[in-house]
DNA sequence: TTGCTGTGTTGGATCGATCAAGTCAATCGT
DNA sequence: ACGATTGACTTGATCGATCCAACACAGCAA
């Protein structure tokens, strides 16, 4: 029998009060408007604070069925990008009253089934999935009603990321410097995500007339080595004069491959990356990469999660982020 | 009355199988054995899989007291460092049947309030703290049981880093290359973790016979600017011909600097970085630094807390991980 | 006095699981 | 053959908060 921290309960403090439990719970949830005096309240605040009582979550949630942890899956912490839509997630599900259970995908295979089971058995009330596996989401499906997914398959999230625009901003400006062998560098998740993006990209190519050359497209891991292996494939064919990467640590890569190679960024290769993490800007040259409102995209994300939570029926109207190209120093025209 | 996704619960099942409540508690516990025979425990668990079952953990824990959710609270999410940190004690936890629920100090002011509350309200068993503020740990004590401390103010944490031998390593190292202007460069963090570091390399170079002038010491926060303009200013001293960073992503600051200052890097100066991230290996030229074995941390964490909550008063033997340093590209004679 | 309204407080059922104690048949020992 | 033991389940109390229905009681009108 271990002794709890504090066994203090709605009753001990009633006890101590000398009022009833329910007149504590009543105090304690805040309803005690109209339904009990202001002295008695002030009187079982005062003992409930010199006793340290705290209602018990548990107690509550079994009770009222709410439930006040969310769950976000994200595909890989250590990416400062996921970390920073993790700590805007956070920050507005705290303001919310909620705490959060943070999923990294790639290290637990089982996320799916985690998720189902922690929604089923009430341990959470839903969960935001950003980045979804095309297999994923017909088992997600399960749980529709507790999900919301950012950049996943199905088009119609409230939370979404106009990604199309972003990517014809990036070719436009390579195109308009005088690029016309654009390499691209994509993660090597088995994302849905980064699969559209890659489409979207050689869909832009074609429509501007530009060619794109099998070898061209290069797949990477975070992984430092694998990363620069990737990037190494790129670096080495002359015919490649930029590089588009789906994020901005994969740039990093692509500037340690280039300088092993002896090429020079920008002037004899063109880097651009994804994300705009602090990271960018310290990378040198810095990096011309597509910024993505993180902080936005991730309150929206919450909120729509509780609204949709409250009432799965009531389709509120949706937020779609728009990129932002910043243009710095890794681009310029192809050299020779 | 919002429709729960599923009001599957014990009784339902049990109904449906045509057996008690009881027995069906007893098959889905696993407590099954002896108790119940092969042929109903099968049943049952034909009738739960078959209705898609899962025991609500809200009632389980109110029932039991035993909460399968911890905390870990670590100083910034966003650095790879603490990335890799919660990755790994996830693990560990998931391993364990326990969620985990991050707090990002930075972000979260209140952040120890918030866990006393978490612990009291018995949200969660208990907690991990990676870096504690002179100010926090006080505040903890209220709840020193369910909380496991690394890298704070008290010694006698069950897990510990012998941070002076690894200082030792690097000072050594840098005195053996010939340095004697040593500039430190550190987080701006008011953790004592990071105080403790600087106290201990200040002594060591005092152990040499090394001089350390005032102005050698400068601090960052990783945002990239400020981060930068704390290495300028040690990077700008023609005294300084080595720094020691905190952390990797400050080492990346320096390099920046070192850069704009037209001081390369490591001929006119070395850099010594602290973690070995992955990023360590793809800056250029590569960064010495000192490896921190960072799973086995967070296993070790995970472990003698859980120890701990089942029994606050058995100290188990604690494990004291070891510093390696990681001599790489960024470290060399100074030069002239 | 009786009836009525409204404010303030309380009893007790309830959420869904766990667990100790109890029922009842079949089996065992001598 | 009869009480004792075992095996296989069920009954019912319990965890701590919420919340509905009930109640006490004051003030007030008739």
């Amino acid at each position: 029998m271990k002794a709890g921290p504090s066994p203090i309960t709605s009753n001990s403090v009633a006890k101590a009060a000398g009022v009833s439990q329910s007149t504590v719970s009543l105090v304690m949830s805040g309803k005690s408007a109209g339904r009990v005096s202001d002295s008695t309240r002030d009187h079982v605040m005062a003992v409930a604070d010199r006793l340290g009582y705290r209602p018990n979550a548990t107690a509550r949630m079994l009770r009222t069925g709410v439930l006040n942890i969310l769950a976000l899956a994200v595909p890989n912490v250590k990416q400062p990008f996921f970390g920073e839509i993790f700590v805007a997630a956070e920050k507005a599900a705290r303001q919310a009253d909620h705490a959060v259970v943070l999923i990294d995908t790639q290290n637990d295979p089982k996320w799916v089934e985690r998720i189902i089971d922690m929604v089923r058995g009430r341990m959470i009330a839903g969960s935001i999935v950003y980045a979804s596996d095309s297999e994923d989401e017909p088992r997600l499906a399960e749980i529709a009603d507790q999900v919301l997914v950012i950049e996943g398959q199905n088009s119609g999230s409230p939370v979404d990321i106009n990604v199309e625009s972003g990517i014809d901003a990036v070719v436009e400006h390579l195109a308009g410097l005088g690029h016309s062998g654009i390499g691209y560098l994509s993660a090597a998740y088995p994302k849905v995500t980064f699969k559209r993006r890659f489409d979207y990209f050689r869909k832009k190519l074609r429509d501007l007339g530009l060619e794109f050359r099998n070898g061209w497209h290069s797949r990477a891991t975070f992984e430092i080595e694998a990363s620069t292996s990737g990037a190494q494939k790129l670096v080495r064919q002359p015919a490649i004069t930029a590089i588009v990467c789906d994020d901005d640590l994969l740039a990093a890569g692509v500037y340690r491959a280039a300088r092993q190679a002896g090429r020079a960024i920008p002037d004899d290769l063109s880097v651009v990356g994804f994300n705009d993490i602090e990271f960018a800007r310290v990378l040198s040259p810095e990096l011309t990469t597509l910024a993505i409102p993180t902080e936005r995209i991730a309150q929206e994300a919450v909120h729509k999660l509780l609204e949709k939570l409250e009432d799965p029926a009531r389709v509120s109207s949706s937020y779609e982020a728009e990129l932002t190209l910043k243009i710095r120093s890794s681009t310029a025209r192809p050299g020779e």
